[in-house]
DNA sequence: ATGTATTATATTGTGCACAATTTCTGTGCG
DNA sequence: CGCACAGAAATTGTGCACAATATAATACAT
């Protein structure tokens, strides 16, 4: 019953940061305890936990409603993350263990095949990843944390306001902030980071009240679910054979 | 009915933040109840609340304990806090709107007269709201809060690892900051924070399984309670004397 | 005496029925 | 037509009773 609960939250969080659902539409507990199969309770807690993480906007007496960022939203979250993850560049540069500089660059080969062989979906995958492993490397759980919910945040933002082509980061800043880290320029480590967030930012492209997709928002999750639902079954098919 | 489960929020807050509860020690959520004067719902969501920001450890089917941080963690969020205020040290040097500068000097100057004159309640007040004062400076709502959250758990650390005296920042250490931020030198600011919060994180130390205060939590938190309740009847008092 | 199975107790977790609140809808009136 | 207003409908919020679980206590066998 404890994982069925976590699969929900993943469901609606995947669907979410997607961008498949309207921002402003309501998502109403008892709707989607009938869709998962399971009492209006445990949506509500999951719904409530979304709202704790700003996915959702909750609002007490009225509902949990798909968060609807302006774009002075948008820009405080990259400041955020300018302000962050220029820290945590800074606590990196020149302080990079072998083993850590080492998956640093396999990565960034990595990302660059996926580029250039024109792989978007594992290239912005990729180009998420990268952040999110220099915040590991910090070894402090709660930068992790903090990093994790930045792009989280991020990747709505990027669905809402980005005009639907680029959205992975340009792998040779990449390269060149790791290149900074290695060294021991702190302050060059710290600019690169600060320059390549300002970059991405100016992708976004402030538009008003983007109406679109009067679907009902159940209707998506209906579907998300029931493909979590199939993977799940055959991951634990595999897990039965597996374990003979 | 809302507020009186934020009273009780700020009650159990306050008391963790205070140290006064032995770290382990549960928190059950029917005495809790009782002491408070609600249902066990109410108080069982500000636990969970409180789990969240890992004031405290809740644990499925057994209940919620009071947080034990070990030494180790204590200098994790130490290093955590290295990192995001170091990146609003460097965001913010050289950057500070002439009011910012100002309040940062009147702050500065009452947290001197305070130290002067030996009131160390306001002292160690004053020097936290220096930290937090330049989380807001940044103008981002998600750094604050992150920032906060900080500085509450680094409050519950200094309770239980600091030996009784000091506890509050030295304020030269502040007031160097602050020159460095109103300079323009980016990679000062950085290092001055760092070893600032460095120098503080040296004050704790080490001690093994502090069996102290065998006492009831829920004893103390009744008195924090009817302590609560009382200040409360007073400002209401206090407003309804104003409204005529 | 010690270790183990078993019952008892204490505590948390959950479903459900109903209360409280908000939103929608229609109606009367100017 | 517009607007206030009352009632209905939809939705969230909460207390309570009981289920599930973990811990403590007890009995029993070796």
């Amino acid at each position: 019953m404890r994982e069925r609960e976590e699969l929900i939250y993943q469901t609606i969080a995947g669907t979410l940061l997607a961008g498949r659902l309207a921002p402003g539409s309501q998502l109403v507990e008892a709707r989607l305890a009938q869709i998962f199969g399971v009492t209006r309770e445990r949506v509500r807690k999951v719904l409530h936990r979304l709202g704790h993480e700003r996915l959702l906007d909750v609002i007490v007496n009225r509902g949990a409603f798909v968060a609807s960022p302006t774009f002075a939203e948008a820009r405080e979250i990259y400041e955020a993350r300018r302000i962050v993850e220029g820290g945590i560049a800074g606590r990196l540069a020149g302080r990079l263990t072998a083993v850590q500089a080492a998956a640093l660059r396999v990565h960034a080969k990595r990302e660059l095949a996926a580029l250039k062989r024109g792989d978007r979906a594992v290239s912005i995958r990729l180009s998420g990843e990268f952040h999110i492993l220099l915040a590991e490397f910090t070894g402090s759980g709660f930068v992790l944390r903090e990093l994790q919910e930045l792009v989280s945040r991020t990747s709505m933002l990027v669905a809402f306001f980005e005009p639907a082509a680029a959205s992975a980061c340009a792998c040779e800043e990449h390269g060149e902030i790791l290149r900074a880290l290695l060294d021991t320029d702190t302050g060059l480590a710290i600019k690169s980071m600060h320059t390549h967030l300002s970059l991405i930012e100016t992708r976004l492209v402030p538009r008003v009240a983007t109406t679109n997709s009067t679907v009902d928002p159940a209707m998506e999750l209906r579907r998300a679910w029931s493909l979590a639902a199939k993977t799940m079954r055959k991951q634990r098919r595999a897990a039965t054979a597996h374990a003979r």
